[in-house]
DNA sequence: TATTGTTATACTCTATAACTATA
DNA sequence: TATAGTTATAGAGTATAACAATA
């Protein structure tokens, strides 16, 4: 009996041959990777996630925010709780509802959405490294037909 | 103040440019949907994981087993024990070595695979549904070759 | 009566370390 | 001294329910 499977380590042939689990495998890599990239600004793939809406939305409540990234509104709060800890984002208070949070990117927010942005680069160009221009386009607009078909399913915006 | 941005909810036009970001969200809807299809069996992600190599690879140990697919050793023994309880695996005696098992797929375990292999490709086409079946064939082909060239990171089969 | 944000709680998944019995 | 399997434990991450303030 062979003590160890022939071939390099960690993921098995049989479970390559399913495309299903090919996406779900480079989903975790692609958000290892990123993650821990992103460390080196304090951050993480929930707080960018957060960030980066909030700031092409302008102020919007912690409510509309949560629908727009498929977050649970009791997470939505330690996220935002940990922004503002950093200077990145402020609640604000709302112009006509007393219950409800104005959300406003900082200035410190832009320069660090800036510096995420670019690490969003660097990442994707090690996850993509093994495919050229022509390729990565063709993978990306079939990955969006995907994910345009699933857009509603309330999933946040990082596994962990 | 807009109170909720335009569009369908749950996932944002500023995350959908990012290739990794897409990935990432596609690798979760993938799983979730597979695994609740799965329940039907009474099996997770990772117990299938876990009997479908099993199934290719013969009696193998457990140690074997968790580096064939990036599974932790103390993972594994709960996964083995659920495997075992439903009588889909059986811990047998290792023939030189009393410290290890030779995990044994029952009949009834290969019977369960090939009904998971049945509900795979359900998931699969539930999930590949946008595209025809020359999309799908490129969409493995550049997923795969950016699954060989991460495949010695560690990570388990399924998210959750 | 419904909604926004919050808190407390529980539940899942995973990782770590320590332990045993063998090698 | 190292390895296979196990156990216990702790840490993320997430989901649920209840709550106060306000609509």
């Amino acid at each position: 009996m062979p003590d160890l499977p022939p071939g390099p380590a960690s993921v098995h042939n049989v479970l390559m041959n399913h495309t299903g689990f090919l996406i779900s495998r480079m989903g975790l890599v692609a958000a290892k990777q990123f993650g821990e990239r992103l460390e080196s600004l304090g951050l993480t793939t929930r707080m960018w996630g957060a960030l980066n809406v909030l700031a092409s939305e302008g102020e919007i409540t912690q409510h509309a925010l949560c629908k727009s990234i498929g977050m649970d509104p009791s997470s939505m709060v330690s996220t935002i709780d940990e922004l503002e800890a950093m200077g990145l984002v402020e609640r604000r208070r709302h112009p006509t509802d007393r219950r409800a949070h104005a959300l406003h990117v900082t200035e410190a927010g832009m320069e660090t959405l800036a510096r995420g942005r670019e690490i969003a680069r660097t990442a994707q160009e090690e996850l993509l490294a093994p495919l050229n221009d022509e390729e990565r386009e063709q993978l990306h607009a079939l990955l969006l037909r995907l994910a345009m078909a699933t857009r509603k399913e309330p999933l946040a915006v990082a596994p962990r």
